[in-house]
RNA sequence: GGGCGAAUGGCGGAACUGGUAGACGCGCACGACUCAAAAUCGUGUUUCGCAAGAAGUGAGAGUUCGAUUCUCUCUUCGCCCA
């Protein structure tokens, strides 16, 4: 008998694939289409063990529908525009575009030593010229449709990468990667309209019945939608100013309103201009980000105006208004109405600037009639107090519909509907990102770069170390003549989610030069019937995706598709042990030895000692990684895409382990001695073996409905079952005459899974690889004929009878009543009850 | 602070719409093979108990003939948002 030798199996099987082109994948109208898409990766230099993860379940899944028959599209591409070129470039002296493709060359070479049935002719790479120049054509088609505008506004400013930041790339107010203290600056910028969509974007969410209730859930929280109330205050103290509008979604706490708050980009701000005293205040409300979170965490400070505010309901009271750095233009008026008892941020302020602090809301299970906020605002549901017509009604709901109720009345407000979601930022000050094909004239009109000018590449060998975008800097790049007439470049680049967010459209024509995609291509593979990748894309990708997805649909006859991705599957986090050395630094795991797996050491015979850390997401600045590459060429791809379904559901996280992976390496030993032992047997045997048809078809149903349900962990244990299950059948001395036919059906049905081991097996036992169909099940063999009826007594499990499922219930409950063991339980009782569930239970009620 | 989710043997986990808790794997123990070890194969493995049996799915209650599964309260952990 042969060992199993992965090495030559699995190169033999991919050579094999990419010769004949096995996954090629091509329109074919007559056939049902599955378009199964991971998320494609960042080329940041090797593949790490979430790829495989993600890749791996993908690819299960696509071979899985191909055997079904469904004429599946599986492309893989590249995310390849991105700071982390840049950063590595300018520390490399060398070229983004250099760095990336050699990553690139690296990464997709580890991807095929996993085997997977990717249709690499579709291979598309965001960086590239011929994948952007389409990007170029979509951001002028959104442009014309008056989705693409440019605004001044106020960024999250990175002041030591010198970049733009997005509000989810501040993280504790600071830089994502710099960690610097996020300030706030004004810039021109290009923005996407997604706001246009807020209300398709989230009632749509309801459609999408394949995607996990979580990720419409983040995505609901981010849209953000509240009803609320525009109201006018009336000002005193100004000629010029006689209101100030503002929204809020708590009119109801009115009466406890103590100052107004406006926004330092406020129209008003104009009459202060030359105010010292101000000018200083303003640039002191720039050192605070433009996040909710470091809006929240800044200390309160405001700049008191010489003007009053006129309480709607209650015209007798009068409040002073403050710029404040808390409020910003971009939310509401830019002008809020301060109530601290019920607003963190107001109290801090009031509290700062000795206030009024009147509550009118106390919390409904609170008894005590005298409840009054002091020490923390609270925001909390309760019953309006201290508001006279307001008086008794419960908070919010109730209170906030009357209050805009009697605004409306009056006239002094209405009722408006409010977005959490911005428009999309998409402009950032880097080079290695898609260039924006604009430009701008003598008097900076915005000048579209005309198509036969497209793509505008970015300028190539160029001084990355600059103070700032290294493309401002490009002068000669940036001249461009349009119709006769001299223009400069735009030098802001794309946000590269912008490249994402329609790289699923390019994957079905992407060898199509002069379109981003055909109608007629689209129209065929979408929408992506399973989309994998990583939670940590619940909100942006995927919202930005549902945008262009619309963006595209909109005023277009030919393209009529709203949600991009039917079904959406998000797996979880591979995890490994933390290792530190006495010195208190990361350690990889391949460094620490142990004899007794108890005491560790930084190597093997080094007295250093080695603390282990809990387990947590593999990253490399932890150390605790492993390196797929490496356990790929030690214990092949077959064992490892086995490991990692193997141990947890998809979705949780899962543990890399060294005994993991080892067991299932030894398992594909063990199935593979199995198949050594049944080739040596060819011949036929001729009694029909049932039990065996019965085993195997019933397995097989249940590995079906497993793998439509993502159960791959469920589905290994099932292999394993059949494992046993066989191998005591070759143990026997007569084999069934549907021994083979069994045996090969459970080949297939493993394929998806460990597809070279499962090619080999069969091509030794004479059969085809290519072409191969999901085993026909007979539902004969499905239904059971025997039923494990448990007898319970009170409740309690008393004795488990086998019966034929012909049995009627009469007889059964009779004979279960003469069973002694049974009788020992009911004789001389009386039984108040017997319930009966069908070819499952019975349970005898006594007294 | 808010939202969502999770908690099951020594460990990872299984259990379909409320119906045999612990599938399958790891680990461990014993046995076979071997001079020996590794590898391999076999048997056992929730806890207590010699056994009959009892207890048992984070804690406490509730609904039910019956709850890992449904409801409420609490604890701990994770993720997301603030």
């Amino acid at each position: 008998m042969e060992r199993y030798n992965f090495k030559l199996v699995e190169d033999k099987w991919q050579k094999y694939w990419i010769n004949n082109k096995t996954f090629k994948s091509e329109k074919n109208k007559d056939k049902k289409k599955f378009y199964c898409l991971e998320m494609f990766p960042y080329p940041s230099g090797k593949i790490h063990m979430g790829h495989v993860r993600n890749y791996t379940i993908g690819d299960v899944l696509s071979r899985y529908k191909t055997l079904k028959g469904f004429n599946v599209l599986h492309p893989m591409g590249w995310d390849s525009f991105g700071m982390p070129a840049e950063n590595a470039a300018k520390q490399n002296n060398l070229s983004p575009k250099d760095w990336t493709e050699e990553n690139i060359k690296v990464m997709k070479a580890q991807l095929k030593l996993l085997g997977l049935s990717i249709d690499w002719d579709r291979e598309v790479s965001t960086c590239s010229p011929s994948y952007f120049k389409h990007q170029q054509k979509l951001f002028l088609d959104l442009y014309d449709k008056d989705l693409v505008y440019r605004k001044e506004s106020y960024v999250n400013w990175d002041p030591i990468d010198k970049t733009v930041l997005a509000n989810e790339q501040v993280i504790d107010g600071k830089g994502w990667r710099s960690g610097a203290v996020v300030e706030r600056k004004k810039l021109n910028q290009w923005f996407f309209r997604i706001s246009k969509f807020s209300n398709d974007l989230l009632n749509d969410l309801d459609l999408l019945d394949q995607w996990p209730d979580k990720v419409k859930i983040m995505q609901k929280n981010w849209i953000g939608k509240s009803f609320g109330c525009e109201i006018d205050f009336e000002i005193h103290g100004s000629e010029s100013i006689k209101s100030i509008k503002c929204y809020t979604t708590r009119p109801d706490t009115l009466f406890g309103f103590s100052f107004l708050a406006l926004s330092v980009d406020h129209p008003l701000s104009k009459n202060y201009e030359n105010n010292k005293e101000f000018i200083n205040f303003k640039k002191e409300c720039s050192k605070t980000g433009t996040t909710e979170e470091s809006i929240a965490q800044a200390i309160k400070i405001g700049f008191k105006t010489e003007l009053t505010a006129v309480n709607p309901f209650n015209k007798n009271s009068r409040v002073p208004v403050y710029f404040a750095n808390f409020v910003l233009m971009d939310y509401g008026f830019g002008a809020v109405f301060g109530c601290p008892a019920h607003d963190q941020r107001d109290f801090d302020f009031a509290k700062k600037y000795n206030l009024e602090i009147k509550t009118v809301v106390r919390p409904a299970a609170d008894v005590d009639k005298n409840f009054e906020v002091t020490k923390e605002a609270y925001p909390g549901p309760g019953i309006i107090i201290n508001s006279e017509f307001l008086n008794g009604l419960s908070a919010p709901e109730q209170s906030i519909n009357e209050a805009i109720k009697i605004l409306e009345k009056k006239n002094l407000g209405k009722k408006k509907v409010n977005f959490r979601l911005k428009d999309w930022g998409i402009s950032r000050q880097r080079y290695w990102g898609c260039p924006i094909p604009i430009a701008y004239d003598n008097e900076n009109n915005v000048v579209k770069i005309p198509e036969k000018d497209l793509p505008v590449k970015l300028p190539e060998n160029i001084n990355l170390n600059t103070n700032g975008n290294p493309l401002d800097f490009q002068k000669k790049w940036q001249e461009i003549i349009i119709n006769g007439k001299k223009c400069k470049r735009e030098t802001d680049t794309l946000d590269t989610f912008v490249d994402s967010s329609w790289y699923f459209l390019r994957f079905c024509s992407a060898k199509n030069d002069l379109n981003p995609f055909e109608i007629d291509d689209i129209d065929y593979w979408m929408p992506v019937d399973q989309y994998i990748g990583g939670v940590e894309h619940a909100i942006l990708h995927l919202l930005y995706s549902r945008f262009f997805m619309r963006a595209i649909s909109l005023q277009n006859d030919d393209v009529k598709l709203n949600e991009p991705f039917q079904g959406l599957f998000t797996q979880g986090m591979v995890c490994h042990q933390t290792y530190k050395d006495e010195k208190n630094n990361w350690v990889y795991p391949d460094e620490v030895f142990t004899n007794d797996g108890k005491n560790f050491f930084l190597n093997k015979n080094s007295k250093s000692k080695v603390t282990v850390g809990p387990s947590e997401s593999m990253s490399k600045s932890k150390k605790n990684t492993i390196d797929p590459e490496k356990i790929i060429k030690i214990y092949g791809a077959d064992a490892v895409r086995l490991f990692i379904l193997s141990d947890s559901p998809p979705e949780k996280d899962i543990q890399w382990s060294d005994k993991g992976i080892i067991s299932s390496f030894k398992f594909l030993q063990k199935l593979w001695s199995l198949n050594e032992k049944i080739c040596l047997n060819l011949k036929k045997f001729e009694k029909f073996d049932e039990n065996l048809e019965k085993f195997t078809n019933q397995i097989i149903d249940k590995i079906n409905k497993d793998l439509d349900r993502f159960g791959f962990n469920v589905v290994i244990a099932s292999i394993h079952k059949i494992y046993s299950y066989f191998n005591q059948q070759t143990n026997k001395d007569n084999w069934g005459s549907n021994f083979h036919k069994n045996y090969i059906n459970i080949l297939k049905v493993i394929n998806p899974i460990v597809p070279h081991f499962s090619n080999e097996c069969l091509e030794k036992l004479k059969q085809p690889t290519d072409n191969i169909n999901w085993p026909e099940l007979n539902n004969k063999y499905l239904k059971q004929d025997t039923f494990n009826i448990v007898t319970q007594v009170n409740g309690k499990k008393r004795k488990v009878f086998s019966f034929d499922s012909s049995m009627d219930k009469e007889t059964l409950i009779k004979n279960i009543k003469k069973d002694e063991q049974i009788l020992k339980y009911i004789e001389n009782k009386e039984i108040i009850k017997t319930i009966y569930v069908e070819n499952k239970l019975i349970n005898f009620i006594i007294k």
